[in-house]
DNA sequence: CGGCTGTACTTAAGCGCTTCAGTACCGTTG
DNA sequence: CAACGGTACTGAAGCGCTTAAGTACAGCCG
């Protein structure tokens, strides 16, 4: 409760001006070992820590960097990538005392005029930008206001935050979706199956839509009949997943194996087959993109794309930290995915 | 790019002095009608926001709160709860245009750490305390550091956050869950169940012990065997959950129901006891505490406590916004849940 | 008309820190 | 020994805002 203390405060009891303590607490020369020693002993003793409003005032820093989610209500949180991601963004940022301001708004506009406000208000030294689309409206703004930016699912082939355009352009990073989307065919493919279908995300998200592409260009390097190779997309809710799952299942010529887009919808799927009485893998295999607790849990368990999701975020602090260090945008490829077969894929019943 | 503007610019356009300006922009008086809405046209023609900064160090608010995360990295995400309540939180703080800085961090001590440094660092006015313990150093050190504070899900009658205690205390929001746990037992019992075991979270959550305590208190209220009557408990994991649910059907005289503190343990407990080919609701009834897409997804679909977790996090946000104003703490109360019953409870196959 | 009250402003100080321009003192060097 | 350079430090300004204290002027009253 009382007044904390000051670089003023230490000044006094070390016998130094004020500058003096300025230079001894941030390493910079102007001060011997001696007194620079005694005056981090007195500051220690006090228990003194930087006000970072005052440090924000004079050095143009604010030591925080901005992360919003645009997501209606009903999608949130029930995929357990975004925590994942935080978690490990915040190991990178809490070892710099990098603070993270967070803020949850239901849908881009929104999102935008935080950026705004944010930048206005020089609350944050920059922001990482998650959910990259395919028209997005975020680099060019981040670009007007020059605030610093990482673009989390961006690269330059199908979406925001190209690091080879003009320059000027926001730093990404980016999971290489077209190999995994072909390793998970690959594996489908050897096992037999002929007729797959990819139950896709959100179609403006640059993600899905380079899944969606890369599935094209593997079905048809691999000569396979693009109507039975193909994507279906929702708005990655279980609800549309269980949906497109039903519609799928019940065409003529049914698929024989289902990729879905994240876990969620994957265990909708399941239950949905269930309730057909169509067997899992027996007469259907199913793959999730993204594993999780979901996907180990229900029987069979799924096979699924395993990525280092909490790797993925930290490599995003790690580079907006260079950005902010004054380094060149660039784009930064993740670790790749891993395919994890488990009980919810086999050959197809009836090869053809 | 360009220098953001400041008082100064507007002052100069205007023609007035600094302070008529900040008079005027933050609706005190000392200024005339005309000036003052001359000073507005300026300042919006200039595009001026405040700088968080600078206003931090003269007002010595710093505009934020904060809320930290503690929780080993792999139980992170999966439910949905946390993110619905932030969602809450952020509606009221950002209408309030109070930032939230967020943190997540691996275990209560370091959670302690940062309350330290973000007070010490005054980067926040007041924090938003998650998971209340039974033995909870928290508000403890809150109380010491002088740090406003407002305890989610901690009451009076066991776990942190007392406001009837000697003052000084924190404020706190809270759910009944007697009340709640009343309702479950009231369902199944209506229903004919006798054997009831409730699949408890993590102990020394201050709400998992409330919802033992209470199981235990309707028990004996209703002359019910606490040995058939009784909870197991867990760290909230689907693979304890999975575990806990394996475990208690093998018994000699196994429960007819099931009660889950989450919905990602009832989900878990659904396979296991598809596994097992143990019918639900036909041998067990399985109810969830807190609704969400995973309860709606699996067939049968789960009979759910559903409350407003947003509404929860509203409430939080406006009584830290209460407290910073300098009401006094006190201990509100949230809606109360609602039993949701759906198709996974129903009488016991052989009722005895 | 002198004195009073109230309104509409201005001046200046200060929040805690950084930083630039000194100043004081030392040891070298030609 | 004067001139120089380097080290260790001090002083003061300034970041953008708030706010207490001061000034100027109008209106009102006895």
């Amino acid at each position: 409760m009382a007044r904390r203390p000051t670089i003023k405060d230490i000044a006094r009891r070390a016998g130094v001006s004020e500058s003096a303590v300025s230079f001894a607490l941030n390493d910079r020369p102007g001060v011997s070992q001696d007194t620079r020693a005694r005056i981090r002993r007195v500051a220690e003793e006090l228990g003194w820590q930087p006000n970072s409003a005052a440090r924000a005032l004079s050095g143009e820093r604010s030591g925080a960097v901005g992360l919003v989610l645009a997501r209606p209500a009903q999608t949130l949180g029930v995929e357990s990538f975004f925590l994942q991601l935080v978690s490990g963004i915040q190991e990178v940022l809490a070892a710099d005392r990098v603070a993270l301001l967070f803020q949850v708004v239901d849908g881009i506009d929104a999102e935008c005029a935080v950026y705004r406000r944010w930048w206005a208000e020089r609350r944050v030294d920059g922001v990482l930008v998650v959910d990259a689309r395919t028209q997005d409206p975020r680099p060019e703004l981040l670009a007007l206001l020059g605030l610093p930016a990482v673009i989390i699912g961006g690269t330059a082939s199908g979406g925001a935050g190209s690091a080879e355009g003009t320059g000027g352009e926001a730093s990404s990073v980016w999971a290489d979706d077209a190999r995994a989307m072909a390793q998970v065919v690959d594996h489908l493919h050897g096992l037999g199956h002929r007729r797959i279908t990819h139950i896709a995300g959100l179609p403006d998200l640059a993600h899905t839509a380079r899944r969606i592409a890369s599935l094209r260009a593997d079905a048809k390097a691999r000569g396979l009949d693009p109507e039975h190779v193909r994507s279906v997309v929702t708005d990655y809710s279980d609800t549309e997943g269980a949906a497109a799952t039903r519609r799928v299942l019940a065409e003529p010529e049914p698929p024989t194996a289902l990729v879905y887009d994240n876990d969620v919808m994957a265990v909708a799927g399941l239950a949905v087959a269930a309730e057909l009485g169509i067997a899992v893998p027996g007469r259907i295999s199913v793959v999730a993109w993204d594993d999780s607790a979901l996907c180990r849990v229900p029987h069979p368990r799924l096979t699924a794309l395993v990525r280092d999701t909490a790797g993925f975020g930290r490599l995003a602090a790690e580079e907006l930290l260079a950005v902010l260090a004054g380094s060149p945008p660039r784009a930064r490829e993740s670790e790749r995915p891993r395919l994890e077969p488990r009980e919810s894929t086999a050959p197809p019943a009836a090869a053809y």
